[in-house]
DNA sequence: ACGGGCATGTAACTGGTTACATGATTCA
DNA sequence: TGAATCATGTAACCAGTTACATGCCCGT
């Protein structure tokens, strides 16, 4: 629902057409997160049709139109409800590097190396975004929060790999075999 | 791709019913992760359609029928692939927790609210698994490491908020404004 | 004249998700 | 007999995503 709300939040400051709001969202995460602009309209078609936008067409000097779309009360309720609501809190996700691991840990024989090749991967990630963290250091506000964000959801990855590969050392002891 | 990939990978086990394989997929991650029995099916479908698996029909005992699913080569090859795959390395995720705090910085005047709201309502959660960490101990691996990624994910996720009141208090001061 | 940015859209597809319907088997 | 579990499916919808096509406008 990320697209669909934040186009929501881009639209409370007022009415804007589709391509601006593109520009908008991507300025907005500092350039991190592309949009396609035809994702852009087919969100703001669905926005529409849930009558939590209404559009106004301008006419262009040609024969071209812009449509101007902009904020109705439902569609401000549903964006008040969501900055209200709480993230996440039904059901946890299916992350796919956790479903990777665990099914590996419980069907495959060489689960250490598919934890141990998931580890190299996110380090390599993690000295990437390092380096461009010390690099843009006056970088524009959003960028640099998305990359934050970016490497402790990669720390807490990395803590969670050696957690895995405590907990499998230790059934492997507990069941007796030294191999 | 999880669901998808996630049935590969118990089919690599040996065939399996649909039923069968839903069953086994929530033992795997501890019952942490729900799936409805009509999705797999779906997914079994679009599998099948893509040739990574092939069915086999045992004529049961009565007139009914029962699908017996397993692993083509192109489905071995594409669960191969998954496994050698680093997660996550293309683009990163729109994730809804960034994207709302993101907006909320750049758009509203209530941002720290919002911030707060969602770190009180994350602190909650980990309270809750924690006190499950604690009670649960000799509970299943599985499980148990569920539990402990969505730990280490939520306090990463609390840094980040942290990181997002400094700078944003970092940069109100840097434009000169005491409030 | 032409390229690049502004602007709008559509068609098609993907995977995820739910609600619903059906029937067999098993066991109390 | 009747509930629980095993088992199979379908129809419908959702949001995300991409590729593609169209055309205006402006500055070089």
């Amino acid at each position: 629902m990320s697209v669909r709300l934040g186009l929501l939040a881009l639209l409370a400051d007022g009415p804007a057409y589709g391509y601006q709001l593109k520009k908008r969202f991507e300025q907005n995460t500092g350039g991190a997160w592309k949009l396609n602009v035809g994702q852009v309209y087919t969100t703001l078609d669905r926005l529409e049709r849930d009558g939590c936008v209404q559009v106004a067409l301008d006419q262009r000097s040609g024969t071209g139109e812009q449509r101007s779309y902009s904020l109705t009360e439902p569609g401000r309720d549903e964006l008040e409800a969501w900055f209200g609501a709480r993230v996440g809190s039904t059901a946890p996700p299916r992350d796919e590097l956790q479903v990777k691991v665990l099914l590996a840990i419980a069907h495959r024989a060489d689960a250490q190396a598919v934890i141990a090749a998931q580890r190299a991967a996110l380090l390599s990630d993690l000295q990437g975004l390092r380096r461009r963290q010390r690099q843009g250091e006056g970088e524009a506000l959003a960028r640099a929060l998305v990359t934050a964000a970016l490497v402790l959801r990669i720390e807490a990855d990395l803590r969670w790999l050696d957690e895995c590969d405590r907990r499998t050392a230790d059934d492997r002891q507990a069941k007796g075999g030294t191999r």
